[in-house]
RNA sequence: GCGGGCGUAGCUCAGGGGUAGAGCAUAACCUUGCCAAGGUUAGGGUCGUGAGUUCGAAUCUCAUCGCCCGCUCCA
């Protein structure tokens, strides 16, 4: 077994040599934490959207897509909380390289003081016993009072600070109170920097006054604000789902791992409506389905597992995790929460429109509650990709270095290659390949070995080879080749068709789903 | 952001103050023709970038950018 930083390692440089994943403005030293995908990994990222799309939209009559623009009005980002919820100021003390929020190492400070008139007036009850009159002590007693003078003036400058965004006044209150990280009790502190998931920009040629806006920090907004129109325009009853593949952007601190965590992304989300009360029922529902969906694919059960979250988010009211066996160990894959009927509740409160349904049934109105399925595409990306890379150590002690890629995701399905370059093979070779290619991507190959352009196409992930050779001239057969077992078959041309088809077709997939 | 490791050809890497190397890969030709590594030839790198030290820097120093690992963060 290898080890597993080698693995990543290794998986990073098959993609990046192969035309799969490219580190983007590489000619200019990259850019951090991004990534471009090359010319067989656009493909392979296509497919794998193909496959979700199909198994969300085309299986179920009840589930629609949409894309929706990624830039939203700013009121949609103050509904779903991301603008407060993501806005700390933070600092770390250098020696015990811990992390604190700046805001609250001040207000832990302050409380030191309310801890201090507590202790006050526990002696003041000891010392006067029964008249002891606690409102008139708080008044009074000049240790007290000088604390709260401290308390009042302390918390008066914070809330100055906090409300201006001024970072550098902050970290001067730090250092003028002196405070000390708990944990090395030194006050070696970096500067205070705004952490602030959201990237902004601005709409509209004039800044200043332009109102700024945000790259969305998700993609199920898009979504919830577009509950009403896509209930209504297509006649959707409860429960339905929509379904919706798109970029979304984070400013993470520390972005990292290939293309596990990049600040710019994309996702594969399902929102599904349901009615009050069934949403767990509903969630179990989609929790099985969405893992049989990543199972069907064939890379092993064993890369899979679910983590269910204890600690729930203020939206949820049950959630889980699939998470997969990546090169860096088990991580997640898709998320699926139980969102309630927050997100449309808070949307209906910003917004002043009823984001309603009628249930004709129990012939009331009530907000839906949500059921969220969210796949992360880079990540599925890298799931595919890492768990099919393989060396293989063949019979005959030589090795080969195989992408045993879904068919159906394959970038390409079949390379039709002539045994020679000569007798008229390449001609035939070449007239098998148009009419392959109106329904498959297909590669031809002439160059080398025959033994070599099997393992080229064996390190893209190519699952069929065809080739051409002197008998197929007189009874228009072939021999087709398997990427897995590298076993031949003779087959007739016209054959062929049905046999890659049966293969690499998405519907294998979906039944298993 | 902190700490550690690293950055030389498309990939994997060697070299270590005196004007750039290997294997594989790529391209051409010859040969062969069903599971890589036959022959001949060619292209490709201002040694991540910038500065400093030096007569001279890929090599030493500093800064910077990027990657990997750990910590931290990740509704």
């Amino acid at each position: 077994m290898e080890k597993r930083e080698d693995k990543l390692k290794e998986v990073i440089s098959h993609a990046k040599e192969y035309g799969y994943v490219f580190p983007s403005s590489e000619i200019y030293d990259g850019l951090a934490a991004t990534y471009d995908y090359g010319q067989l990994g656009a493909e392979l990222k296509k497919n794998i959207k193909d496959y979700w799309w199909t198994a969300m939209v085309q299986m179920h009559e009840e589930i629609v897509g949409i894309d929706a623009a990624i830039f939203m009005h700013p009121k949609t980002w103050k509904a779903s909380g991301h603008v407060d919820a993501f806005n700390d100021p933070l600092i770390d003390n250098k020696d015990s390289k811990k992390r604190y929020r700046a805001d609250v190492l001040v207000e832990e400070f302050i409380e030191k003081y309310r801890d201090k008139i507590k202790k006050e007036v526990e002696k003041g009850r000891k010392r006067f016993g029964a008249d002891f009159d606690e409102v008139q002590f708080l008044a009074t007693n000049p240790n007290v009072k000088r604390s709260q003078e401290k308390i009042d003036d302390l918390e008066d400058r914070l809330s100055k600070i906090l409300g201006a965004d001024n970072l550098e006044g902050l970290k001067a209150m730090i250092e003028e109170l002196n405070i000390v990280c708990p944990i090395s009790g030194t006050s070696n502190w970096t500067d205070v920097r705004q952490f602030n998931l959201m990237f902004a920009t601005e709409l509209g040629s004039v800044a200043g006054d332009a109102s700024t806006i945000y790259l969305r920090p998700e993609t199920a907004q898009g979504i919830f604000v577009n509950f009403l129109n896509v209930q209504k325009s297509g006649r959707m009853k409860i429960p339905f789902g929509i379904a919706q593949i798109g970029k979304a952007f984070r400013n993470e601190i520390v972005a990292r791992q290939f293309i596990f965590r990049m600040r710019e992304f994309e996702q594969m989300e399902m929102q599904y409506f349901v009615r009050p009360g069934e949403e767990l029922t509903w969630y179990g529902y989609w929790k099985d389905k969405r893992i049989k969906w990543h199972k069907a694919l064939g890379l092993g059960e064993e890369y899979y597992r679910y983590h269910d979250h204890i600690k729930l988010a203020h939206y949820a009211n049950a959630a889980a995790d699939i998470e997969f066996d990546f090169p860096m160990g088990f991580k997640e894959l898709e998320g699926i929460h139980s969102r309630t009927d927050f997100d449309l509740r808070k949307h209906e409160e910003f917004s002043g429109k009823k984001m309603q349904f009628f249930d004709p049934e129990l012939n009331k109105n009530y907000i839906p509650y949500v059921i969220e399925t969210s796949v992360g595409l880079d990540r599925m990306f890298l799931a595919v990709l890492s768990a099919s890379l393989k060396n293989e150590t063949l019979e005959d002690g030589s090795e080969r270095s195989v992408l045993s890629l879904p068919p159906a995701l394959a970038p390409y399905k079949v390379a039709v290659m002539p045994l020679t370059r000569k007798d008229g093979l390449p001609e035939k070779a070449r007239e098998i390949m148009n009419e392959l290619k109106f329904e498959f991507n297909c590669q031809y190959d002439e160059k080398d070995s025959p033994g070599k352009r099997y393992r080229r196409q064996d390190a893209i992930g190519t699952p069929y080879c065809v080739m051409v050779d002197h008998q197929t001239l007189e009874d228009n057969t072939v021999t087709i080749r398997d990427r897995d077992t590298m076993l031949q078959d003779r087959v007739k041309v016209d054959e062929l068709h049905s046999i890659i088809e049966g293969k690499v077709s998405l519907k294998n997939l979906l039944k298993l789903g």
